[in-house]
DNA sequence: CCGCAACCGGAGGGGGTGCTCCACTTACCG
DNA sequence: CGGTAAGTGGAGCACCCCCTCCGGTTGCGG
């Protein structure tokens, strides 16, 4: 895979600083959140504002590039899954890891979460993976491990149950999100299902559509 | 329960203008959380911002004041669960009730999960309801019905699991909490109850001791 | 009905953040 | 080694939000 034509040709002090950026991004981003002041972390890197600005205009660009790997890492994750010949194990092996991965990196959880208007090749392998989710959730339950009545929007649901849970925790995070990753793995087992009361309109794609915000009663009141 | 003394002696128009205050917050908590401009709370309310700030000094006592009523409904469901002779529906409504509170008023998950330093009785009724909710538990458990190996940090962990789904999903929220829930209580129980690998360190007290912020590298960089 | 004290709303200072413009510096190529 | 274009950093502007001060208004007791 080659590297993107924007980047190719950087002079050597430009390429270095554009490291330094994005390494001093990565950690703001993993302690504070996405949220974090573009200055401060022009700060930690070393450089003017300016030089930040230049190098990735918008905060988005610079929160692709950063969370670039661990987003292929999830990808992997799904890819290694889908070539795991035990289907449960492959649901369990995923959910794990891409909740341990949203667990130690605040970051990278809103990251996920967030659609960007932009980024088209985000979107792409976002729309890959949640295929790939898709036919692993199919291949459980035709094993009879997972429950029948387990829909992909739970996975968005347990997503957003452990962005809550990197959201406060802090430092306990990871302990956390392994209890209740653990707790739902249980829940999700076909062997013990009890019957489950409410169906959820709720998955990635419709959750960017028209998500977040309040109701919108005026226009700005 | 007699009102509070320091409200007893308004006039007529600013006690008016208090209540339109706490209503146009309670809208505008419920929607946007707990972090909107005091501006557009007054605005909201139809009167200027030092009516708001004369009638409520900081945002904190707002929002103490907009959530006592949901605060102390949070009490009465676990004095309710007390008085409940079936320990397991005791501990299951006081969980499914709360959440669905949650979930419906995002600035309500964030009033529940934010400690306010001054707010005394505040801190006095939490932990009267914790001490409530350890009860309940223990008495599931001794029903044989609430599976040993739970925690109390467990609740904790489930509020922000909870709060996270309130957080990011908006309309879609009451219907995955529920769900959420649901999963979790299945899990809960004791009669399908798989080893569970990782222990909890998170309580609400010490979330609230020293919780949320960054790892403080240096100062302020 | 009158006078005063309580009340009101908006203007404005202070602080923080997003983003840009511009004079200076420096890597690199010939 | 020198010219030049790419690169740099910080000052500066615009905006938003918090909170307070102050001149005008009004409920209400006498």
């Amino acid at each position: 895979m080659p590297a993107r034509p924007s980047r190719i040709s950087l002079r050597a002090d430009a390429l270095h600083n554009r490291h330094r950026i994005l390494q001093a991004a990565r950690e703001a981003f993993a302690t504070r959140g996405l949220d974090v002041p573009m200055a401060a972390i022009a700060r930690r890197a070393g450089v003017g504002v300016a030089t930040l600005y230049r190098r990735f205009p918008t905060r988005e660009s610079l929160v692709t590039e950063v969370f670039a790997d661990q987003l292929t890492a999830c990808a992997a994750t799904v890819d290694d899954a889908l070539a795991d010949p035990d289907p449960w194990r492959a649901f369990r092996t995923v959910v794990e890891q891409v909740c341990a991965m949203q667990a130690a990196d605040r970051g990278f959880t809103a990251a996920f979460l967030t659609a960007f208007p932009d980024a088209a090749d985000h979107e792409e392998r976002r729309a890959r993976a949640e295929r790939g989710l898709a036919e692993i959730i199919r291949r459980a339950k035709a094993a009879g491990k997972l429950r029948a009545d387990f829909h992909q929007a739970d996975l968005t649901m347990l997503l957003l149950a452990n962005a809550g849970i990197a959201a406060e925790a802090s430092q306990a995070a990871p302990a956390a999100s392994r209890r209740l990753v653990a707790y739902l793995l249980q829940a999700f087992r076909a062997d013990h299902a009890d019957p489950l009361p409410p169906p959820p309109p709720l998955t990635l794609s419709d959750l960017y559509g028209r998500g977040r915000g309040a109701g919108r009663p005026g226009v700005t009141q």
